[in-house]
DNA sequence: CATTTGTGCAACCATTTGGTTGTACGTTAC
DNA sequence: GTAACGTACAACCAAATGGTTGCACAAATG
């Protein structure tokens, strides 16, 4: 249930192209909300609620610098996601063995 | 911009809760609409809409029998959004090994 | 044939999302 | 001290989302 929630926090908050490229730049290297506002061609603020997003699903992290928030990539969350995932391959893996074993059983007849 | 498109449409998809469950189910064991809409506790059409979501995504594939839809989880879908993360998590591994090339570097005075 | 079952789809509704502009406020720079 | 910069936040708006009910229709069942 909580665990649910943060799941759907963090997919959400990477189903949008800016998003996805804002955690791509902090990845790489840190910056600031207005240098980050400079590369899209949308207003400061929207760059801000983005950037907010990012941060309730912990895929970034904002610490004060001076005047200046430093938006950092946090590479933790995209692996708990990409873990996720795995989770299901699991699952679907876990399928195929049960069907391998069915077909390998001998008839009983 | 197209792949962004698929990107969008897939982690959508994932970021909710019933969404993730019926992914889940259908990898482990085909089902149809109305069998998966007597799991949860809202109408048939609103489970439709869930499938239609996933299928947009090519999350699950849907296959007519009979008077029936079968729905089945597409692990190759999955797949590749695990990929995509692995990207982002390649980004910040070649940030640090920029950093370590860095701080290896003879100082040159 | 009549009925039930499984699905598709439209219309509607409340809430959320993604954007805008405007204002306020702390921090640097002159 | 004043101006400029970086951020925060509120109010507003259009569009998308996630749910509902109702109706139509095709396939299985009596």
């Amino acid at each position: 249930m909580v665990d649910d929630e943060r799941a759907n926090r963090i997919f959400r908050a990477l189903a949008d192209t800016t998003r996805r490229d804002i955690v791509r730049r902090t990845l790489t290297a840190e910056a600031s909300i207005s240098e980050l506002a400079g590369e899209y061609d949308m207003s400061f603020a929207a760059v801000q609620k983005h950037v907010a997003v990012l941060e309730a699903a912990e895929l970034v992290a904002r610490t004060p610098r001076g005047r200046e928030r430093i938006i950092r990539g946090n590479p933790e969350t995209i692996r708990h996601a990409r873990e996720l995932l795995g989770a299901f391959e699991q699952l679907w893996r876990a399928r195929i063995d049960r069907l391998d074993a069915f077909l390998a059983e001998p008839d009983p007849n």
